[in-house]
RNA sequence: GCCCCGGUGGCGGAAUAGGUAGACGCAAGGGACUUAAAAUCCCUUGUCCGAAAGGACGUGCGGGUUCAAGUCCCGCCCGGGGUACCA
């Protein structure tokens, strides 16, 4: 002792902020202004922390203790996303049950956190896997469950807007008279077809290897995200949460968030609005089978009377038997429709199906069926098709067009099928040419276009002519009557005219699909959801809820977590008395066998954090309104789609069923850039370059590796982590103790040159440049630069023989938010009994500031020639004169002309010379 | 392909509104202290020419605006991330 011994320093404030309670909340009767920092909690693996993980955390802890010291009432909670795959894998492999997996996980972890001196109020920890946590992550599962989305609604938010469409309890539903006349069972299924959260069997992401069905944004490239495993398609019948529902709202309200703008972008563009219309075409009675059987003639006679008739009824909401809806964005391309394509697993396929092409439709959706996304996109290149051997009329030419079946054409976007513009459309041109079908040019491109590059790509040589297809906007030819339009004038007109023909009706479109919510998992929320049994022990596909009051839904007793290879849900394994019962009127149940996604637990967390021990509620609404929104959320930009869409979402479903009072619930959000290995490479174990923090600790202390994690570079960046960076952060704590403590003493004294004088001047102005530039730099979240400043200090201050105590305390709070260990050890040495955590922080003097002289640059022709020193405030004209009175500038000045001189007070002086 | 974000010494990075490019740290070289080492302290360090004084060139490349451009505009090149038949 005492050399910096961070060892000793570190544990004796962790035990001192442990005991004191030193970071608990206070309650919103405190008065204070609330801050809410989260950061995202972590799942915690069997790898334990990474450096990763620190580095968001540091940031935020410095942002808590600041906003203490500045009187502010902060909540800076942590907790677990435990739920999760890989639990159960090691099940799988030593039948450790994933319960006790993860708590050992989450012991390691928090240790961990704890020896990095984070400020966290451990009180409010929480931990996704506890059954009164996912109690209500199965109540919101109900609530979900209890909402319908009424597109129609009109209100206003709390924020004053007012809005259109909004999520409403089930027993608001209208139910069309039909319905209600069938009985009550066709209700309660009319009213399950319309809740947000819904049983479908739609074609799904299955995935083998993992033994679980995957969410679309889980796949990537035809492969899990998890893994890398294969991925089929099969159709499954699964847990939807109605997510497009909200698509608008999930975009417009975006806009008033504090979020970076590649976020917002990122989140549009995978909900991916798009305008355009939908428009039927009429195919006449589809039941006869080869329309090529049927004369023209009688076609056109169908399609007159057809015409006739939507001209008087109007557009209808669904489309019926005899015409083919298309979605569009191009209506204006219309004329150039010279074929359609419906996807092969569109509804219409086997009745459009002429006899003579049945065998190679067949074989082609047998096909198309058993390729994955993966062979979907590999194949992107060669257009594959099959004619069905029928016909549509063009609503506007009249003409008839051939209708093709290809995978091109996606079921699960706009309509599933399309009308095909070659002219004007790449996929479509090359389809085309493939199967030589007319190209017809409508739109003329503006004047000196030429084809981009991937219009040129699938350009074709045609009778020594190359043919290539224009997408862009320009003016119609070929459209009869609209020829001299300009597309988007052509575009409203039409729109509006085939509408008022009952022809077609402008339409919104999005990428985003429903969130695809049933895992096949043991290791996840169980349903509270049970299905009736018929006599036969058959489902009948009705649904009864668990009762709130029985919540939470336990997990039932297994031993054996081997997946079985098929989609059968683990859970269908458990014993009959958990996954039957009879209800009170005698129905046979059966338990829902699905689970819920790793996501779910995510989607809700920070609001349990602001009242997790609440036993009768998911929050206190008076603890929501003091503490929501989250006023700075810090994490990865991994989660720029998936969590940050789904935690959106809930929380808007809870707003309009009335459980929160906010719309958005993060309103600043920052995402920390990856730390690389020492070489520049994402660390991995296979790379062997991953940096353990518990060895870092071990060699340097906490504080060193907060310090060393903010100073690496701006938070937001990548960057790679290097050792003897470490060592340099080390070596100025080193500094910062030296410059206080006496290091050849036995206790901690402080140094002789420690004084209680009045500060200098010089040491003034230092000590309230850092001052002002340290609090700047926090409040832009720019740690690097903090620190540079702080070590300019301390470089400054290790020189002067009287360090004035008056000088060194105020710096001292400034370091305490990056390195609280090493603060809080030299605030007692400075004679303080009780912790600097609430101690104010420091203010600037601006007066203190001003500087007597300046070093003023004097550039000749806008090049730096010589640096004069004046008084500060000196105005323009002085400032010339003090340049043209110095000799290297007059040297430069002579026999030259001087045209125009530049003098900016405090700046510098530019001397334009001939 | 398309959409973002970036490119500054040997390295990580600084540079409020266009106004001294390279703060701070690392690495490297030299020196002091020491029997020695560690630790610590001091000096040098963008490139090129020059013994020095000094000069020239420098923020991915090419143009432009301006008294003045790392910063603003146009056209490219390179790297990273997202997305991928979304009609």
């Amino acid at each position: 002792m005492p050399r910096y011994d961070f060892k000793r320093i570190e544990s004796r404030w962790q035990q001192y902020w442990e005991q004191h309670s030193t970071f608990q909340a206070e309650s919103p009767a405190s008065g204070k202004p609330k801050l809410y920092v989260l950061d995202m909690f972590p799942y915690p693996s069997g790898s334990g922390l990474h450096v990763g993980h620190p580095e968001g955390y540091t940031a935020t802890d410095i942002v808590c203790r600041y906003s203490r010291m500045t009187g502010k009432n902060v909540l800076h909670p942590m907790g677990w996303d435990s739920f999760g795959l890989p639990a159960e894998e090691h099940a799988v492999k030593t039948g450790t049950h994933p319960r006790e997996t993860t708590e050992q996980n989450i012991a390691t972890f928090k240790r961990q956190l704890k020896m990095l001196g984070f400020s966290y109020d451990w009180s409010r920890e929480l931990a996704t896997t506890d059954p009164d946590y996912y109690r209500w992550t199965q109540w919101i599962f109900l609530q979900l469950f209890d909402t319908w989305y009424d597109p129609e609604h009109e209100w206003t938010g709390p924020d004053g807007v007012s809005r259109i469409g909004r999520g409403r309890p089930i027993s608001e539903l209208p139910i069309p008279a039909e319905v209600t006349a069938a009985g009550t069972e066709a209700v309660r299924r009319y009213q399950d077809r319309h809740r947000l959260a819904y049983i479908s069997d739609a074609p799904v992401n299955w995935c083998p290897a993992l033994g679980t069905v995957l969410a679309n944004e889980e796949v990537i490239d035809g492969k899990s995200e998890r893994g890398s495993h294969p991925v089929e398609r099969v159709a499954l019948k699964q847990w939807m949460l109605r997510i497009t529902a909200y698509a608008d709202r999930l975009a417009s309200e975006l806009d008033h968030l504090d979020w970076p703008d590649s976020i917002k972008l990122l989140q549009r563009n995978w909900i991916g609005r798009s305008t355009g219309a939908e428009v039927d075409f009429y195919i006449g009675n589809r039941n006869k089978g080869s329309q090529d059987d049927v004369s023209p003639e009688s076609v056109l006679a169908g399609f007159d009377a057809w015409k006739a008739e939507r001209a008087a009824s109007g557009w209808p909401a669904e489309p019926g038997t005899d015409v083919l809806r298309v979605y569009t964005t191009r209506p204006d391309t219309l004329y150039g429709a010279t074929y359609m394509v419906i996807a092969p697993e569109h509804p219409f396929v086997e009745s459009l199906t002429s006899a003579e092409q049945k065998a190679a439709v067949t074989d082609y959706c047998r096909k198309a069926a058993t390729k994955s996304d993966l062979d979907r996109t590999e194949l992107a290149k060669d257009k594959t098709g099959v004619f069905t051997g029928s016909r549509a009329v063009n609503p506007v030419s009249g003409e008839r067009i051939p209708i093709w079946i290809a995978d091109y054409v996606l079921i699960s976007y706009g309509t599933g099928a399309i009308m095909a513009v070659p002219a004007h459309d790449l996929r479509d041109f090359e389809f085309a040419v493939r199967f030589d079908i007319p190209v017809i040019q409508v739109v003329q491109p503006p004047e000196g276009w030429e084809p981009s590059k991937d219009e040129a790509a699938v350009a074709v040589e045609v009778d020594g002519q190359k043919l290539v297809p224009f997408a862009g906007r320009g003016t119609a030819m070929n459209s009869g009557e609209y020829n001299g339009l300009s597309t988007d004038d052509f575009k409203r007109q039409l729109t509006e005219q085939l509408n008022n023909s009952g022809l077609a009706q402008a339409a919104v479109n999005y990428k985003l699909r429903d969130w695809l919510f049933s895992r096949q998992r043991y290791w996840g929320e169980p349903f509270p959801i049970w299905h009736e049994l018929d006599a036969d022990g058959n489902p009948t596909g009705l649904m009864r809820t668990d009762d709130v009051a029985s919540l939470p839904v336990l997990h039932p007793h297994m031993d054996d977590f081997k997946p079985a290879g098929t989609p059968e849900p683990m859970l269908a394994k458990a014993e009959q008395d958990w996954l039957f019962r009879t209800a009170d009127d005698g129905t046979r149940l059966k338990r829902e066998t699905n689970s819920m996604p790793q996501w779910a637990g995510s989607c809700w967390y920070f609001l349990r954090f602001c009242d997790n021990k609440n036993s009768t509620a998911f929050i206190d609404p008076e603890l929501e309104k003091y503490w929501m929104p989250v006023d700075l959320y810090i994490g990865g930009a991994e989660h720029a789609v998936l969590h940050l869409l789904y935690a959106r979402f809930w929380h808007k479903v809870l707003f309009d069923r009335g459980h929160v009072s906010m719309v958005e619930p993060f309103q600043k959000l920052v995402n920390q850039g990856m730390i690389l290995g020492e070489n520049g490479e994402k660390m991995s174990k296979s790379r062997g370059n991953v940096i353990n923090p518990d060895d870092v600790v071990r060699d340097y202390g906490a504080d060193s590796l907060r310090l060393y994690e903010m100073f690496m570079g701006p938070l937001e960046q990548v960057k790679p982590w290097s050792m003897s960076g470490v060592e340099g952060v080390y070596r100025f704590l080193g500094k910062v103790w030296r410059m206080m403590v006496d290091d050849r003493a036995e206790d901690v004294v402080l140094h002789a040159h420690v004084t209680e004088d009045e500060p200098a001047d010089t040491q003034l102005r230092m000590l309230h440049k850092t001052i002002r530039a340290v609090t700047n730099d926090i409040n832009k979240l720019s740690f690097n630069t903090a620190i540079s400043r702080m070590m300019e200090f301390t470089n400054f201050m290790s020189h002067e023989d009287s360090r004035p105590k008056s000088v060194l305390e105020p710096f001292v709070l400034l370091l305490s938010p990056f390195a609280p260990h090493i603060a809080e050890e030299l605030w007692s040495a400075l004679g303080h009994s009780t912790t600097l955590s609430r101690e104010p922080w420091p203010q600037y003097d601006e007066a203190l500031l001003v500087e007597d002289t300046l070093e003023i640059p004097v550039q000749i022709k806008g090049k730096l020639k010589a640096r004069i020193h004046v008084p500060n405030g000196l105005d323009a004209a002085g400032l010339q004169a003090a340049a043209e009175a110095d000799e290297a500038v007059q040297k430069h000045l002579e026999g030259k002309t001087v045209v125009k001189v530049i003098a900016v007070p405090g700046r510098m002086v530019n001397f334009v010379i001939r």
